[in-house]
DNA sequence: GATAGTTTCATACAACTGTTTGAATTGCAA
DNA sequence: TTGCAATTCAAACAGTTGTATGAAACTATC
């Protein structure tokens, strides 16, 4: 086994450049040398440059991804089994957006890692991220039983867009601040996991009364407001 | 000025390159060998790859936003001014879903690419899409006079969030399918710009009578469903 | 039909990429 | 200390990349 001195400095090194720099444009000699490693040390320790990248993103994949699941059973066993919607939401999107945003001086390069492998979606982390689908259905399920009247397929959207709403504000908060002049605040994550819950929830409010039917014509939704 | 021929078949078997296999492993060589051209006919026409690409993407984009703004138009000239919210963010979303999404096997080879472009986000592609916000900001200004009672930050959020919905819906069109065993219908598109508009409208006739004040410690939705 | 300008072409260039190699070094056990 | 495996190292490898060059082919004008 010996020291692990060189792996952990090579993924720490890596990790840093490429929330820095992006995926595209940081080799595996800018990794080595911020390192202080031999090039060889990479193929030596991990095998390949994907590798690399693959256990680099599947470590904190897998964090979250535990802390989802760990939030979801939590609410279930408070509810006797039965969770409340808008707490599997908060499961499901809370542990991501906690672990990307908050107050951007003080990002962890962990938060910074994400967010570029959010953005960018080279191949080893995309074949990771297909594997989460099974992982997804568990929160499919529990939102069944949340509301067990409701069309299975408003489930499925309600789940895709509730992620959606949380992956776009992590992908594109500067875009954000910049749109709004810096008034939309995205520093505080408690209030924007409400946020993206109470809409993803408002969503599945309106789908009750709705559409049970998908392969109706499109209805136009009639002047909700003013 | 000259034929034009070799510049189209370049920028044609681009896009269709790019909208197969992806930014990521399509050389000059690849192009050019579609296209049936020489190397150097690309820098020659273009500049370079970059410009290639960005040129390939602005023909899309401003497509995309002129028929946007269009029907931005139609609909507060309809109103007099005054455009209703879904009207609004029906002419948001509407283009970019109906320009990327509807049934798989006729989609065109522009609709793949913008496809791409929205997974893989190529320099070129992301110094294009940074010049987008002015455009946004037209439609943030139409839904201020739609909902002039609502706060300005609402208005960015419900802004952000139609964004989300469409754009996610776009990307990851292919693991809500299996998420949901097929039983999604990602072919009907206008049934989906309904289902984005219709929650986007629930966001923001939700934020109605929550939060008139940003900085609020986060309220927890009250058991909204069941 | 000569001329000037545009476009095409084969080819070379220069740089960079991830990976491999085989020898040197280290660390640990017997 | 000896021996053996794990690790490090410098160097080279083999391939690919976008771009540049300068001559050739073409086109249209006079």
């Amino acid at each position: 086994m010996a020291s692990d001195q060189t792996r952990t400095a090579i993924l720490a090194a890596a990790e840093r450049l490429y929330a820095d720099r992006g995926f595209a444009d940081v080799t595996l000699r800018d990794i080595v040398a911020e390192a202080n490693v031999n090039l060889a040390a990479v193929n030596y320790h991990f095998g390949s440059k994907d590798e690399l990248i693959a256990e680099l993103f599947v470590t904190r994949s897998i964090a979250t991804n535990r802390e989802r699941l760990h939030k979801l059973r939590a609410a279930e066993e408070k509810g006797g089994g039965r969770a409340d919607i808008d707490e599997i939401l908060r499961a499901l999107v809370g542990p991501t957006l906690r672990g990307c945003l908050g107050p951007e001086n003080q990002r962890s390069t962990a938060a910074r890692f994400m967010i570029r492998a959010s953005i960018e979606s080279v191949p080893p982390i995309r074949r990771i991220k297909n594997r989460e689908i099974d992982h997804l259905r568990k929160f499919a399920a529990a939102m069944r039983r949340a509301l067990p009247d409701r069309d299975e397929v408003e489930i499925f959207w309600g789940l895709h867009f509730a992620l959606a709403m949380a992956h776009h504000t992590i992908r594109e908060s500067e875009r954000l601040t910049k749109l709004s002049d810096g008034k939309c605040d995205l520093d505080d994550v408690e209030v924007i996991i409400e946020r993206v819950v109470s809409v993803a929830v408002a969503g599945l409010r309106g789908a009750e009364t709705q559409r049970s039917n998908t392969t109706t014509a499109p209805r136009r939704t009639a002047p909700l407001l003013r």
